[in-house]
DNA sequence: ACCGATACTGACTCGTCGGTCAGTCTAGCA
DNA sequence: TGCTAGACTGACCGACGAGTCAGTATCGGT
């Protein structure tokens, strides 16, 4: 045997073709729309060969779960910077966040899916994990804001993280709705949304004392 | 034949307690994982009755996703309301709004579920359809307190009613995680959570007058 | 009492699903 | 050269999925 899905360490190539395909079709069409002959074909493989890596589909499903929190978790703590004022490290993380989630939608919806999951933990503790890294990142540089003076002492650094990722994310999920809503112009240009949305934010929790 | 699936009117028993089983079951375990056998037993009758009302799995599906639709849109759209202040109208939006999700989680999940698609629109619209009223409310009592001078002219109404909207969906969507997080105080409280939420934001948007 | 339409069912078809198996192919090593 | 271990495959299995069908129960109108 050569994996029993529960390390995440270095494979072969046939390996990496299962998850990669596996996580694209999991991602797009979620656990129960894909079958293994679907993940084999897109692999170029033969379905009886995936079982030669995985012992069944859940295993294959929480492999392809570990991969992605493994990378996307890297991806998203990577934009967190906190050096600089604390309102250049909420910009920069947003703009960043954002971008990943941009660049990387299948994972980001892989996990979405799970959190719409009912019932089945499966793998939430996975999500969980990486996200608790972020959140307490965020709200670390929140607070140290509020002990240097240049935020307000009187919100709660958890409810302001918790606006700004789902800001992020809300704007990622919904995409496609906004673009048809005439009234929005800022599809198209995250950035441009992040920006203002900060700003919006900023001037809900920044001390009193520039413009 | 009784209902071809496009019409939403009044039914008999049997139709009742097949879309309420229905939508029980895709709402918890998604599309796919739900077998028609498993909606007849839920329901409490055939599984060849269903054809009886219904041609295929699809067209019950649609089905389901339009009475939510309806019984959603009409719900939130309750929430509306543009008397008063725009603070106080934003407010007493915030809160009803999260209260009826929180109240309906089934429903709210079958279309958050909608959203993650990819390729099939399957009833995409419909669920813009609800939302885009909702949307447009809110970007009005927006661009009403900004004529009013209450708010500052430089931000996009559109922008704060997503962001306001990310702010409560984004709740409903992450209470459990959310739960897990010892710096989070919010979590059980959503009017508390909505209270803080609008304040960061009135202060945000509003002119400069009142402290 | 009878009729027609609607509500409903059990038993079936047939395709696809997850998973198994017996065996082949290839590469490294003795 | 021969042996072995891992990579890989086509053919197959039982289970269960959606959908069909022939027929029965129910009931309002005549």
């Amino acid at each position: 045997m050569e994996n029993d899905a529960t390390s995440v360490s270095s494979e072969g190539e046939g390996y990496r073709k299962i998850i990669a395909a596996a996580e694209k079709l999991f991602a797009d069409h979620g656990f129960d729309a894909v079958s293994m002959h679907a993940i084999a074909t897109d692999a170029g493989i033969s379905k009886a060969n995936i079982y030669h890596y995985f012992p069944n589909k859940d295993a294959l499903y929480l492999a392809v779960l570990q991969s992605a929190a493994a990378s996307l978790r890297a991806l998203l703590q990577a934009a967190v910077d906190k050096s600089g004022t604390a309102s250049e490290a909420l910009h920069h993380f947003a703009v960043n966040h954002l971008q990943h989630l941009l660049a990387r939608p299948r994972l980001v919806r892989l996990f979405l899916r799970e959190m719409l999951e009912k019932g089945e933990p499966r793998a939430r503790d996975l999500a969980d994990a990486g996200l608790a890294d972020l959140f307490a990142s965020l709200v670390q540089i929140l607070q140290l804001g509020q002990e240097r003076g240049e935020l307000r002492k009187d919100f709660d650094p958890a409810l302001v993280t918790t606006m700004l990722l789902g800001a992020n994310v809300i704007f990622f999920q919904s995409l496609d709705l906004l673009r048809q809503y005439p009234t929005v112009t800022f599809v198209d240009r995250p950035e441009e949304y992040d920006r203002a949305m900060v700003e919006v934010l900023l001037r809900g929790i920044r001390n009193r004392s520039e413009p």
